[in-house]
DNA sequence: TAATAGATGTCGGGT
DNA sequence: ACCCGACGTCTATTA
């Protein structure tokens, strides 16, 4: 760790954040601090102890003591600015973004700790259970969805975006299935674009079938109203069918099996 | 700050883990870990050093170096369970949630740092520039969307969900409005449903009016393609309408005009 | 409690 | 750099 100060003055504090913040180091400031933010929004925050955390890719992150979510951040940062506000007695620190416009100024009271280090992490986040993991699942399974559904196509391209799969049933006509993990009423007219774009260029009836591993009754009805259907999968086979795919490839399992239990 | 603790071993932190976990006490935990999910998903996140934050509503955070998301989260916890797993050398920490069931599981093989802290923060977020902002906006000045455009009513409600503004231009024709802050195909279709609802109701011809502070190229012909139309809204004009409206009334305004400049 | 829609959404993948 | 869709989305609001 590089450095660790406890209760630091102002111009110590400074001058950490000018010596690392466009650096690749991470910084971590807990102290009173209120915020403002404009940009896309605008925001206030009142005065208030949090954790300011600058990320080594200049993402800036603004915790309150509660929720999952930052009060205030920056995903991105393209120009620090640091000042003493002597009248004010504030430390006051700027961040701002090109494209989108924005701003963020963090004017702190009192600082209670100051960290800064470069974190060494190379790991890849390895996550099974994503939309792409059904997809997948269905090239591999279709009966998963129908007896007898031969895939034609994984992500086609149409003018109206892409469509999950294209496929033919056993009467030899076509199918848009759409996969979505949480389906809502915005699902219901994806699917619904992606039919007419193909009814239009095939020129005749089209299937469309939802699949997903859940489903309310007034989105089934939307969506049936519609003259579309709904397919359920179950997550879990998706995950196990992405697993006994894998552990054909002895040592390539992505996840320890002593996490099972 | 209750509690500044540099390289702790394995004891020291799991006592601090149990004191404090379970209590409305921010924790930070720097040091190098492994992280395992299972739930809705599951992940699989290797060694790295990383910033491990247990906030006071129980939601826990796993930050690496970079991004604004964390690389693993809890947003709320139930149980909190912590070992001293010997045969590896490792703190292994467990966070559990029902409802949906999840579990996330780091493991500790170095602690750089842990701080225990109450942070008060009394200071509720207040921002502008919400789609609903935009929504007073239009009321208050229609003519944002269009001259001499007269605002029929707010949040219609029609067979099809509700319509964002209903209006009648010069010409006395009824127009329906669309607000969104990020417009995508789905907006189009949604659009297109409500204004087909409205000239079934009203039986005649219905103007539809998408407005949005952007727009893409593609998204524009498949609306214009369906004649609707796009009017652009500017976020600032919308904060600044909010803030005149804001100005009358002595003392309410929510930003420091000092903050303009 | 469940469902529904919004978000300063963010992020990754493709063009 | 923009466009587009997914997300362990999260979160607030309402039935």
């Amino acid at each position: 760790m590089e450095r660790i100060v406890q209760n630091p003055e102002f111009e110590e504090t400074k001058q950490i954040i000018e010596e690392y913040a466009s650096r690749k180091y991470t910084l971590q400031i807990n102290g009173l601090c209120s915020v403002n933010y404009r940009g896309r929004a605008k925001s206030k925050l009142d005065r208030g102890e949090r954790i300011v955390i600058k990320k080594q890719d200049s993402a800036l992150l603004v915790h309150g003591p509660e929720n999952y979510q930052p009060k205030n951040w920056q995903p991105e940062v393209d120009r620090w600015n640091v000042q003493i506000d002597e009248e004010n007695e504030e430390l006051v620190m700027e961040s701002k973004r090109t494209s989108p416009e924005e701003l963020v100024e963090i004017r702190f009271e009192r600082i209670d700790l100051v960290t800064v280090d470069q974190l060494v992490d190379k790991s890849e986040l390895k996550i099974r259970g994503h939309e792409v993991d059904i997809h997948e699942a269905v090239e591999e399974e279709p009966e998963i969805v129908e007896d007898g559904l031969k895939v034609v196509e994984r992500e086609k391209e149409t003018p109206a975006g892409f469509i999950d799969v294209f496929a033919r049933d056993t009467e030899d006509k076509y199918v848009v299935i759409e996969v979505k993990r949480n389906p809502d009423y915005n699902t219901v007219l994806q699917l619904q674009r992606y039919v007419d774009e193909i009814e239009e260029e095939f020129s005749g009836k089209i299937r469309g079938i939802l699949l997903a591993p859940k489903m309310t009754d007034k989105i089934l009805d939307y969506l049936e109203d519609r003259g579309l259907e709904f397919v359920e999968v179950e997550m879990e086979d998706v995950i196990a069918s992405y697993e006994s795919l894998n552990q054909s490839q002895k040592g390539l399992s992505d996840f320890d099996p002593s996490y099972e239990t």
